[in-house]
DNA sequence: GCGATTTTTGTAAACGTTTGCTAAAATGTA
DNA sequence: TACATTTTAGCAAACGTTTACAAAAATCGC
């Protein structure tokens, strides 16, 4: 009783099994009352059809790898969310990749599901170096799509959105609103997304007649801890700033820490911007100011891409949200008072 | 070049096949010098097993599926984690089915997986009813191991913690901090865990001394939102609380923001513990008390258990977190001035 | 060197589908 | 009714492996 084939269902329905095959796939050229007749055994046999075989013989899986640094990360699950949804709406699976921030696992990853023979490779590579494009090259003829990071002059397909202008974006909206020594807090990890948002920061401090002081970019990687030393390393620093653009959500978390751990108030001493809009940023308790990314949406797109075989480079826009830890409040002057703050 | 076999290497080897399968897979009784040859042309042609045939061939695909509710909610993640790590550490890849709490959706993810032919599924059923165990049993043979949640008298294995004790602890501690009119917010659904730490609320309770009253209990859904709405009821009510206790973290947050805005501090007016420990909790702008359940040992536990076939039901043991919404300071009476808070 | 062992290799049959081709049945036409 | 045409059904060959079983080759004892 457990492993129900197509061929059983012939026997009992007095049929070939090529004809029960037809009949399950809704192929045309069965009779109407043959099918009926299959499709009844098949169900009383509670027959499941075998996805592994169908996949050997036609060659297509189904199946899609989503290759991620760290679905425990926020970002990620609302993207795999999008990729998830997109994909099991058009009859496809997902096979989850997580490389734990680790080159040699993402190298695994890939192969491994090359193996597997997915449809079609998702990947928001960890660093999108020139190495990174070459090994994806390897692949061959797999499809992929990046997401999020892509590697520089990639062919390939990807969707991310538009980092220069986010960054630009948050460089801007700090200066407009009064604060004019705006640092910059990132990951360094040769990652080209940190490059572009650090770019977009240029761009904003030079356009709004800002000076650009590289003593006010710090450097270290993406996890809050780092955040916050580099704020702290700001903080103490002669060029103290009276902005902070983080180039991730958490990074600005951590800029918040060191900030108010010093006795200082945000946004009115030092405003702070973040980047990617994870959800923790919108809690009342945090906040944060900050450049959305279309996370759930960018999933769903690639995965779109990627089923429809397109190979269309997606750029979505960034959006700026703007919430208190960058709101000047009536034009009160900082760091006159050094305020004790909860 | 695309589609390398084993044939292919054969026929470049000048072996059969049958050799080259068995030197691939390292089995005895092939020629040292057999086998480096395949290996060295098997390298060169840059072979890539076809995982599909051989799962056709062997019933095994080294493949799970895991079955959550929703991945972006703060819980799974973790748990996905450890699925994930303990999968590939043993050379199993994870398939993904995000339910978005769709009773419809976790059936069709269970017949999906099942036709993909996984050797096994990891699921945390959003209601663990009797129809779902009922349902769970349609699934015959294939192995499946209950994550976090699990139906009431199921013969399967699961791995859970003990929900009771969770929240008899949260309560506990409520009651041995001096609070002693102590409300319940969780979700209904009917969901066996919501109901085990009402239970140990209960035994706490009235172990304690202090009076059960059903006023105080209210149930919603799982979401921020519904926390809000219950604290919000709860305390315009006339058995207003002095503490709550949240069967979840989200709940938690959202009883939080109620209880600010109705111009009271926390903890010092109303106290607030939660239940899971989920990384938001422990941020110092939230620096929530809660129920700690270890989720990535949880998930990891649950792979293991369904790769070793193993029947064991485990259960593993809850750890109260104190942090700030529920620590007493300084023997501050409540409620005489009621604070302006941010 | 020769048979007896032991080790290595090859042959062929699965695994459960899909699908091109062909045969049979049904239908239409006259 | 007979023939042409169209539908339906069956046969058999894949898809790329693994693995009994048998054959061939290598090794050994003497």
């Amino acid at each position: 009783m457990a492993k129900k084939t197509i061929k059983d269902i012939a026997e009992i329905a007095n049929v070939s099994y090529a004809t029960v095959s037809r009949a399950l796939n809704d192929k045309y050229g069965v009779k109407e009352a043959t099918r009926r007749r299959v499709l009844e055994v098949a169900n009383d046999l509670q027959y499941s059809p075998n996805a592994i075989a169908r996949g050997l013989k036609s060659r297509r899986t189904y199946t899609l790898g989503l290759v991620i640094p760290d679905i425990s990360n926020p970002f990620f699950p609302e993207v795999a969310r999008g990729v998830e949804e997109e994909a099991s709406e058009r009859g496809y699976s997902v096979l989850l990749g997580n490389t734990d921030w680790n080159i040699t696992r993402e190298e695994q990853y890939l192969s491994l599901f090359a193996e597997r023979r997915v449809d079609g490779i998702i990947i928001s590579p960890m660093a999108a170096s020139a190495s990174q494009l070459q090994r994806s090259e390897r692949l061959g003829r797999l499809p992929v799509v990046f997401l999020a990071n892509a590697p520089k002059d990639t062919r390939r397909p990807y969707v991310i959105i538009d980092n220069r202008r986010g960054g630009y974006l948050a460089t801007s909206h700090l200066l407009l609103q009064g604060y004019d020594r705006v640092a910059f807090v990132g990951a360094r990890e040769g990652s080209v997304t940190v490059d572009q948002r650090l770019e977009g920061y240029r761009t904003a401090i030079t356009e709004r007649g800002a000076r650009y002081d590289d003593a006010l970019v710090c450097l270290g990687d993406f996890r809050e801890r780092s955040g916050y030393e580099a704020a702290r390393e700001l903080l103490a620093g002669r060029q103290c700033p009276d902005a902070i653009f983080a180039e991730n959500d958490l990074l600005a978390i951590g800029v918040m820490h060191a900030v108010r751990e010093r006795g200082l108030r945000v946004p009115q001493d030092v405003a702070v911007v973040g980047f990617d809009d994870i959800p923790l940023a919108a809690f009342p308790e945090i906040d944060l100011t900050t450049i959305a990314q279309p996370k759930e949406e960018m999933g769903r797109t690639a995965a779109r891409l990627l089923i429809e075989a397109a190979q269309a480079q997606v750029m979505l826009q960034p959006e700026l949200i703007v919430r208190g830890t960058s709101r000047r409040i009536n034009n009160e002057t900082p760091r006159e008072t050094v305020g004790r703050e909860l």
